[in-house]
DNA sequence: CTGGGTCAGAGGACCACAATACTAG
DNA sequence: AACTAGTATTGTGGTCCTCTGACCC
């Protein structure tokens, strides 16, 4: 499905909200999405025009169509014609965009209907394309204006490195190497490529139609490994309180959005969330790399952007991600930063860091992952949207007319 | 060292009902 | 085989309750 917009049922869906995890023409969008301030904040991008259920992340020039990262490898990794193609990464956006907003972000589109005129609109003229520049960050370089991230600056930094985001085939897919995936394959597993773990058995296809060789991917095992930070990395605390002063990790996690079943198959394409980025700052791993500094490069998100090129495999040692990549893909980093040290990024002064600000940063820390659900995930949008606007006694559903105690829509009490 | 009291946090139950899945004709 | 009607099951979020472990005396 998800080739009809799942509100109207009528019209040919356009774009994709992860919140939602649901595919929509543009009128539909734009009408969902000016519902409130909250809905107004979902990130959405195009539909992927091939397997038309998961959100395009690149549009293959050549072929005049936008791909999710799966069709992308999938039509593109293979073989060495198409994986020459020519591609532009697409921008997701939040508001209620006008139809020039959007004409500008994704030009390519030349033919999207009128949106008409939204309550929001003139509200969000501003129109999250800058919000959506620091969530996208391997959005077209320019977009961003604000430097205060850190993380937005590397990597719209990286961008520019790689020609103006026209990147060229999906060759710098990442080799994975999990330990879990080497007790699948003991054998040869150095060589795990990407539509082996992408879908097993088949070599052409693989267009997300076993979910279940993701089911198991969740957040509580990163959650896992950010329980146990301060115990196995007492010491190297700083170079996330680095990026929790900047942003960084907060401006990643905190915009997870772990509902939806979108991030099928995303689980996969683990570091191909942002090729060009892959592309232009590739870390560097050994596939012989030690339990503990597979561990410390999972459990150390830094970013350190040198502008090398480096091109090899990596290793990822339980990042398992369904809604790990899918996450990363969200916010627009790829997970090879996240879980990744690079070997040529040189011990910091960190470590020389006052201990207060440490002690602070562990309870910033502390605090933020307290406020982070990572386990919850929305199999149906729709009851969802249907259980935010019910009334409740206590936190119970009441009988449609009953007395309430609890509306979520006006946030008042009948009593 | 042991037992009792207190506190905080985690996890599960509960509710109504639309959406979905399943079965029978 | 395809369709329709009826029935059963699922899933959704906020609140309350119970359980468990830590801590103190």
């Amino acid at each position: 499905m998800g080739y009809i917009c799942d509100f109207c049922g009528e019209q040919r869906s356009i774009v994709y909200c992860r919140s939602d995890a649901a595919s929509l023409c543009l009128s539909c969008d734009r009408h969902v999405h000016s519902a409130n301030a909250l809905s107004r904040r979902h990130s959405r991008t195009l539909l992927c025009e091939r397997c038309n259920s998961q959100p395009a992340f690149v549009r293959c020039i050549e072929e005049k169509i936008s791909l999710c990262q799966n069709c992308d490898w999938t039509g593109h990794g293979g073989s060495t014609t198409t994986s020459s193609h020519k591609k532009e990464t697409i921008n997701c956006y939040s508001g209620c965009p006008s139809s020039e907003g959007l004409s500008t972000m994704w030009p390519f589109v030349l033919d999207l209907p009128s949106t008409g005129n939204s309550t929001c609109e003139q509200g969000l003229s501003l129109m999250c394309l800058n919000e959506t520049s620091e969530m996208n960050s391997w959005g077209p370089p320019g977009n961003s204006s604000r430097q205060d991230a850190s993380l937005t600056v590397e990597v719209n930094d990286a961008n520019n490195v790689d020609k103006s985001s026209i990147l060229i085939g999906s060759s710098s897919v990442p080799e994975l190497n999990s330990p879990s995936q080497k007790l699948d394959q003991p054998s040869g597993s150095a060589d795990l490529t990407l539509p082996k773990l992408l879908c097993p058995g088949t070599d052409d296809l693989g267009f997300c139609e076993d979910d279940s060789l993701y089911e198991d991917f969740n957040m509580d095992e990163v959650d896992l490994n950010l329980e146990n930070y301060e115990e196995l990395f007492g010491v190297a605390l700083s170079h996330s309180e680095q990026l929790f002063e900047n942003g960084g990790i907060d401006s990643l996690f905190g915009k997870m959005d772990t509902s939806g079943a979108d991030s099928h198959c995303q689980g996969a394409v683990i570091a191909e969330g942002s090729v060009g980025l892959a592309n232009a700052v590739q870390p560097t791993y050994s596939n012989a790399a030690s339990a503990d500094s597979i561990m410390s490069s999972k459990t150390e998100p830094i970013l350190c952007f040198t502008g090398k090129q480096a091109h090899s495999s990596l290793s990822f040692s339980g990042l398992t991600g369904e809604s790990s990549a899918g996450d990363y893909q969200d916010c627009g980093a790829s997970p090879t930063f996240l879980m990744g040290e690079p070997p040529w990024c040189p011990p910091g002064p960190e470590s020389s860091l006052p201990s207060t600000s440490r002690s602070s940063a562990v309870m910033r820390y502390r605090e933020k992952k307290k406020n982070r659900k990572f386990d919850k995930r929305v199999r149906y949008a729709s009851r969802k949207a249907r259980a935010d606007v019910r009334q409740r006694v206590k936190g119970r559903f009441v009988k449609a007319g009953e007395a309430y105690d609890y509306d979520p829509i006006s946030e008042t009490r009948s009593f």
